[in-house]
DNA sequence: GACACTTCCTTCGATATCGAAGATAAAGCG
DNA sequence: CGCTTTATCTTCGATATCGAAGGAAGTGTC
């Protein structure tokens, strides 16, 4: 079994250590202009974490007109990171190391009505079984992190009133994990940690949102690089009131939220309606792709609306990127469709340098964030 | 005339004087707490701060059940800073000490549309009256910051297509007044300036929304305790789209924007159409509490409107505080009707603390505001 | 009023960081 | 090829910060 300890980092290595990780710096000149420390002392930080074996020197980069920098990785014994993200019907369970690379992953079924002791115990397990075949022999378990599909109070770790997770509401999961793991657990919104992945692939912008349309519709917020939890909700955009023509009662208890109009589970229905019966939103993408005509209707008239409840968060919100995943992400009427409504209507200034486009991080990208949520704070 | 130097401070020095500025630190202790250094680091450079002259003790503070600290203040000759906001057609000027306390403050009638040389070279000659008549000599100016009624590029201080101003397009504001004081000069939006201000008036209240309801209707944004910029158009919610019966053209080329129902300026209009003539926002203030009946209904409609855009921002950004200023925000119908559409729709989560409440700043919320941005730029 | 306890502030040796200068290793160029 | 230029990294004395210990000046308690 692997060992649990503290990473014995004290004061400036933890900073170096994380630039070194997140792929920013490469070699010490890289890491004193990041770090704001002198060169001289950066060489002292470096040598020392050399010593302790949590850095390697590998090779030399590439010149910039000078000398070659000498290349500085992580030490692959340095330690692993356990993370997944946790869905109503499946879990994806990777195994990171800490500069945030998958050495596993796995997609496994998983019904989160079971309640979340029964959960969280067999997480638990497969986390075991998974650093039993994958991790090499004295490589320490250094910390937890777990998506949920569900608001999270960021201060406490539980869950806040979650809509399809009977069972689980206030339930202390961090606390729980925490009796298992002698770590650091987190625990944390789907889509916040969607948002933390993705933002990785977007580097130079500081302002994103990012947008999951799949079953349901999830947005998570990242401000000056920083994820944007607020009391826990931030991001919600599923139950704003769209402008429509019918009236239709969403799950909440209000009409006409975006989410009974433009989710996957909506479109479902409706598409049941016109006759066409799929079983997962992302079947959904077939039928745009065959020209099947209500489906291709049905994609843009989502997008529209997306779009729409998008406008008022660009003029307010000003993001650099509009990142759009999920598995309905896609379906390229819906990017465009949300294009469309946003460039039509928001401001000239805030959609001047806007991109919006289709989420580029692959589908560990809850995992990622989970990663790189927890470097923060094993570092 | 006041001289114009840099504030002599180095390295630790700035933040210590910062926090004493700000009221956050009235002694040594508080300081070490704050700013994360030793107690020891904290004497050493308070001692350089006291011999310098920009910090003096005076006298003793309460006890907390020991000795008694020795309570720091700024030194009244530390320095001035010079602020002003300017409106369609008045301007408030003030003179602030250091910890951002007006010493004196005007405000006399200007017309923007003269353009801005004129306009900026008469409110510099303004200060310059006002340095003349309040400054004690031997108060160096230390920095220079308006607001302007239009987006302000951040990063090189230009107005950037401005709806009301004539003129000012991508005029480089804070270069042309850079010519005449070289000193820190600000440009700023009105709206943010407003939002920095009030923010002072909230502590431990890090997300804020601050809205101004005037002729016009601005917004702030405050995330984490600092303004949020975007691309210098974030906060804007007037050109969001509403949800009515009618139908109305606004002065931005699109239908039925939440300014053209709810400012200021569309009320009186609405009010003229039904006879009633006032040539002020502030004066339908008047109307609703003589409870004319044509103003508390419009009033209270706009309220809602506004209010139906926050429900959606609420959700997003999931603020701790609304606060509400401007002109409008003295009829309480307004409020009222504003806190029944928000919290009647979102998320209880995003409801359970959150506060809709008046501004608390006052008449110079605007320029305390631009003390405080200037303040972290001298110091 | 003696005593313990808390808070505030300073002293002083240990440690961390800085910055200038130099050593090292490459690219660019006549 | 030697020369200059550029960038990387190290050495070393100067400076800033830390932390433990202790003095100063209060509060609360028996």
């Amino acid at each position: 079994m692997s060992g649990k300890e503290r990473l014995p980092v004290t004061g400036a290595q933890g900073g170096l250590l994380r630039l070194v990780a997140t792929g920013q710096a490469e070699s010490r000149a890289d890491l004193a202009r990041l770090s704001g420390l002198a060169a001289s002392s950066v060489s002292l930080r470096v040598e020392e974490l050399l010593e302790a074996g949590l850095l390697v020197e590998e090779g030399s980069g590439t010149s910039r007109g000078g000398r070659r920098p000498r290349r500085l990785r992580l030490a692959p014994s340095a330690g692993l990171l356990a993370v997944s993200d946790l869905g109503s019907h499946h879990v994806r369970l990777g195994l990171l190391d800490l500069s945030g690379t998958p050495l596993a992953v796995q997609e496994r079924a998983c019904d989160i009505s079971a309640g979340p002791e029964a959960v969280l115990d067999w997480m638990a397990d497969a986390f075991d079984d998974l650093l039993r075949t994958h991790a090499p022999s004295g490589m320490p378990l250094r910390g937890v992190c777990t998506g949920i599909p569900g608001p999270v109070d960021p201060a406490s770790g539980r869950v806040v009133g979650p809509s399809r997770m009977p069972g689980w509401n206030n339930y202390p999961v961090a606390d729980h994990l925490g009796t298992r793991y002698d770590l650091p657990v987190l625990v944390e919104n789907d889509a916040n940690l969607m948002a933390v992945g993705e933002a990785r692939s977007w580097p130079g912008s500081d302002n994103l949102m990012v947008l999951k349309a799949g079953t349901g519709i999830g947005c998570g917020v990242i401000v000056n690089g920083q994820l944007h939890r607020g009391r826990g909700a931030a991001g919600d955009i599923s139950h704003v009131r769209v402008r429509t023509d019918s009236s239709v009662m969403c799950s909440c208890g209000h009409p006409d939220c975006l989410e009974a109009y433009a989710s996957g589970a909506a479109l479902m229905s409706a598409l049941a309606e016109a006759g066409i019966v799929v079983d997962r939103p992302a079947d959904i993408i077939g039928l745009v792709s065959d020209a099947v005509p209500e489906a291709t209707s049905l994609v843009r008239a989502a997008g529209r609306l997306i779009g729409e409840v998008l406008t008022v968060l660009v003029n307010f919100f000003n993001p650099d990127v509009i990142a759009v995943g999920g598995s309905l992400s896609a379906a390229e009427p819906l990017i465009a469709a949300i294009r469309a409504a946003v460039y039509e209507r928001c401001l000239p200034l805030a959609t001047r340098d806007l991109e919006i486009a289709p989420a580029r991080a692959g589908k560990d990208v809850a995992l990622l964030g989970a990663g790189a949520l927890l470097l923060d704070a094993v570092l």
